[in-house]
DNA sequence: TCTGGAATATGATTTCAATCATATGCTGCC
DNA sequence: GGCAGCATATGATTGAAATCATATTCCAGA
């Protein structure tokens, strides 16, 4: 199943493909064909600077979409290439253009794009964070500790290490309890 | 003039105010209202942890919008506070959700929110470069020094000095150019 | 025109996270 | 059952950005 707002899509706008890392999805210049969800493997975006730099614009992971706002544009503005093996769903821009026109989806549509910003705003505001105990403090109070702790440090932008290390205090400090080896949770 | 896509809503969803330091616009729980569109001044959203923590969630600044996404919920989930005088716009809920019924408001709402996605998005994996130099490269390259270089440092969660001493040294590689005090383009 | 404040700029020092290294526990799988 | 790989965890060292300090330039406004 799609995530949300896509799911409310007829299926005739959909595309499955499997992807090897390798493979490009789109470069720079293409006429846009529509949006992307990927289910599994990894997909860079990058986009080359005037003077031939190779910027990362976004890394997107399984159960994600990416290239939304290709559905707005005429031409990709960056290339996207896959980095790992997997399998990924093409959403037709024009389909989705008209889906518009249907309040349900344009209003699932907003929400989850309302509820992704506020999410990064909080992520880039957690991240503003200088200190590693405080920043790990911040993301544990905003839930961002679900998964893994290496998944967690690379949402703070911390090397694991540092996390754990600042993990370790917090327990030390009271402030976290450390029931079971991996778990941590507010004290 | 309102930023897009509010500029689309008819004026009776709007409401001018003027706020003073320490006003607080809603708090965490109370039914929501609406978003709001920052003209001048700061605001802070910040959340309050389940231990007593203080978090903030985002600062609002000149020409933005906040809380989008109370539009689709019940409560605020945070509070607002302000924190530099200045004047602003509500937007009423109702309002927006009865306008993503016109296409036209539907699109460009996406289209807006689907570019911030992609701004944030790509200032997040600029954030994540640890070397000062390479992170202000990475910045100047995805055209985020427009303002001055102390907003440019702050985008980039750098302090300022490390910025400066990137933006030098990158002048000194010959890879930035430095055209007059202040100004940095490049090379 | 003088003055105050902010941006620009850079030097000196400190701090703390990155890096490198290593060990252990857990899990899946052959 | 044993092994490979990964997450967890922590220690030692290094390096680079934060911090603190200071000077200059620029601009707005009294």
């Amino acid at each position: 199943m799609l995530p949300e707002p896509y799911d409310l899509l007829p299926t005739t706008a959909r595309q499955s493909h499997t992807i090897a890392a390798g493979d490009v999805l789109f470069q720079q210049g293409a006429r846009t064909r529509g949006l992307y969800v990927l289910i599994t493997g990894r997909v860079h975006l990058e986009r080359v600077g005037p003077n031939g730099e190779r910027l990362i614009i976004h890394r997107a992971t399984s159960g994600t979409s990416f290239a939304e706002a290709s559905v707005f544009s005429e031409r990709y503005h960056c290339d996207a290439i896959v980095m790992d093996a997997g399998e990924l769903v093409r959403i037709d821009k024009s389909a989705v253009l008209a889906a518009f026109a249907n309040p349900d989806f344009a209003r699932a549509y907003g929400r989850h794009a309302a509820q992704q910003v506020q999410a990064h705003r909080q992520i880039m505001e957690i991240v503003g964070i200088r200190r590693a105990e405080d920043r790990v403090m911040a993301g544990i109070v905003a839930g961002l500790l679900d998964g893994t702790v290496i998944d967690f440090a690379a949402r703070l932008q911390l090397t694991h290490e540092a996390t754990y290390r600042a993990l370790r205090a917090l327990v030390e400090a009271g402030r976290v309890t450390n029931p079971s080896r991996g778990t941590y949770r507010l004290a």
